[in-house]
RNA sequence: GCGCCUGUAGCUCAGUGGAUAGAGCGAUUGACUCCGGAUCAAUAGGCCGCAGGUUCGACUCCUGUCAGGCGCACCA
């Protein structure tokens, strides 16, 4: 267990065997206390950690707050590493620790290196996270660079904390925008061949299609020219899907993403999944016809209104087939949760996917949809919404070729996904390099500057049993070591809470810390048993700062 | 009209029912003859959209209201 956990835990039990003498001694039921909870205060200078336990159950005991909370300082049974309880204000108490409790956690990150922070809370549960998912026919937006960073990181972070995680992009390669992609590849392709032809209004009308058409032309001729409409349509769509489908591959690996799976909506009407979930659904009587479709009975489990599985022409929805999907995820490959990031535009698609999940007996609280807010571009100083089909995009590629991969993804995580985000592409620009994902990699390479300089003068980073610890003695060095105890509480809070803006934030206040201390202490040229101690300690800072980054995956330099 | 999300410093955003509401950017003023100034220290800047309610205590929970975003297809 980590220091910080075991203290955390020590004080919590020493309150709760407070508590429970109190209560023996006033007739109390102890079965009704509540379970102590410890806060961290906002000003440090009430104490380490406070609880408002006295607060909370002075109605139960009968007592005031303050008098309580007396009652609990007295009887608390004083353990290691508590230096002083203290009541304040309405009833808090609160607790001060000896700091030299940190010197713990130091040995702790020097032992487990890069597995520091790794935690068990996931039990090797698996999950999946599918996220991104964008359609193949044409390329990525910046919303999708959003999910991208949110979705890799949360991946991320639930692996540190525990959990078997998948990454899975859903290929979209079935359906009507593939037909209407068809349509449109076909005008332009006649269009290249100098034939009257023209995109469908509600087709994609980007200039991509037509880079695409030229390449085509340049690799496989005017062959198609002979071809039915229909089987020119299916040639270039594939044709163009495979070319999209690897360029997305391209653009997310420059991007820092690499998917386990990459998962193909087709293969699901291949393999008659999608029949078979629908017939499924028949069976259990959680459809009807009406005006010559098949609806889903999205109702009887809550959704706010019934869904179309099967179209008037016979032809299944979008809808039907993500059924099948979802129940392949958990059926077929059995994983115990999935995580789906989806645009906020989506959101009416949540309460009947869980709906039909409820409907095939999986539990829909073993599905979570975090709903993304979109991302608005601003260009001109207009927004625009941006739109595959009209052609007005900054793409994923342009964002990360403009302003770098680390500084797009510490962006994207520096908010919730919930957030709305007015996105000034110029403004990103031309602010890039004052992106506080450098100020993080700046405090990395200013440690490892320090490292070199000791190392060519011959000192290197000691073992740590043989340094004196305790010549670490300054607050901006006990603040240091705190913020690098709490490493493992912050990766758990990401993983419960699924936010994993949590660590863009955790990075820059390690930063921070960081150059406080470095502003007000040296570290070559102090005495020996200062200077090693301090070694110690930025060798530390560097471990957990370039853990902290790979999670978010972005790079820790050691030279700028 | 109904549903979901969001209104916090000039801007972009954090803020597990707790004590004096925070960070980055921007503004102002300072700081190495010295381990990287892509830094540090300090100052200014807030009826936490508004109004009620619950509570010992509300930016946080509830209700209403105003404003913005997104949905409400036999599209995906």
């Amino acid at each position: 267990m980590y220091s910080i956990f075991k203290i955390q835990k020590d004080i919590k039990d020493g309150i709760k065997a407070s508590l429970e003498k109190i209560a023996a001694e006033t007739g109390v039921n102890p079965y009704d206390m509540p379970m102590p909870e410890l806060e961290v205060p906002k000003d440090r200078s009430f104490g380490d950690y406070a609880t408002n336990v006295a607060m909370t159950s002075s109605k139960l005991f009968g007592k005031k707050p303050r008098e309580l909370a007396e009652l609990i300082k007295s009887n608390f049974p004083l353990t290691k590493y508590i230096a002083s309880i203290e009541i304040a204000g309405p009833g808090f108490i609160n607790f001060k620790l000896d700091r030299t409790w940190l010197y713990n956690v130091l040995k702790e990150i020097n032992a487990m290196e890069e597995d520091y922070g790794n935690l068990d809370i996931g039990k090797d549960q698996k999950i999946q996270i599918e996220f991104v998912s964008a359609n193949p026919t044409g390329p990525m937006h910046l919303g999708n660079a959003r999910g991208g960073a949110i979705g890799d990181v949360l991946a991320s972070v639930l692996k540190k904390a525990g959990y078997y995680v998948e990454r899975e992009f859903y290929i979209n390669d079935a359906g009507n925008q593939v037909e209407k992609f068809g349509a449109s590849l076909e005008a332009r392709y006649l269009q290249l061949l100098g034939q009257d032809a023209a995109v469908p209004q509600d087709g994609y009308h980007g200039e991509d299609l037509v880079e695409l058409m030229k390449e085509y032309i340049e690799d496989n001729g005017e062959g198609c020219l002979s071809m039915s409409s229909d089987e020119r349509q299916l040639v270039l769509r594939e044709w163009a899907l495979e070319k999209n489908i690897e360029r997305m591959k391209k653009d997310l690996e420059a991007y820092g993403i690499h998917y386990d799976v990459w998962f193909r909506e087709s293969s699901l009407y291949e393999s008659g999944e999608v029949n078979a979930v629908i017939e499924e659904l028949k069976k259990n009587g959680h459809t009807y016809e009406k005006d010559g479709a098949v609806w889903f009975k999205a109702t009887e489990f809550g959704a706010d209104k019934d869904d179309v599985l099967v179209r008037a022409n016979g032809i299944p929805t979008y809808f039907a087939s993500d059924i099948a999907y979802h129940r392949n995820k958990f059926i077929k490959r059995g994983f115990d949760r999935v995580i789906d990031i989806w645009g906020a535009d989506h959101a009416g698609h949540v309460g009947r996917m869980k709906a039909a999940m409820e409907a095939l007996g999986i539990s829909p609280d073993r599905l979570t949809v975090i709903l993304m807010q979109l991302v608005r571009l601003k260009m001109g100083g207009e927004f625009a919404r941006m739109s595959k089909r009209k052609g007005n995009m900054v793409t994923l590629r342009d964002l990360v070729d403009a302003v770098g991969k680390d500084a797009v993804r510490f962006l994207f995580n520096m908010r919730s996904a919930d957030s709305q985000f007015e996105f000034d592409m110029d403004l990103a620009i031309k602010e890039s390099s004052e992106n506080p994902v450098f100020y993080a990699q700046y405090a990395h390479a200013r440690i490892c500057s320090i490292l070199r300089n000791a190392s060519s003068i011959g000192i290197n980073v000691p073992d740590i049993a043989d340094v004196e610890l305790n010549h670490l003695n300054k607050n901006v060095e006990f603040d240091l070591m705190e913020k690098l105890a709490s490493y493992p509480e912050e990766i758990g809070q990401a993983a419960l809470r699924l936010e994993p803006y949590r660590l863009t934030h955790y990075a820059m206040d390690l930063a921070t810390l960081f150059h406080s201390f470095y502003t007000e202490c040296r570290v070559i040229g102090e005495e020996e048993g200062v200077m090693k101690a301090r070694l110690v300690l930025i060798d530390s800072t560097k471990k957990v700062l370039a853990n902290a980054l790979s999670v978010l995956g972005v790079g820790a330099p050691e030279k700028m």
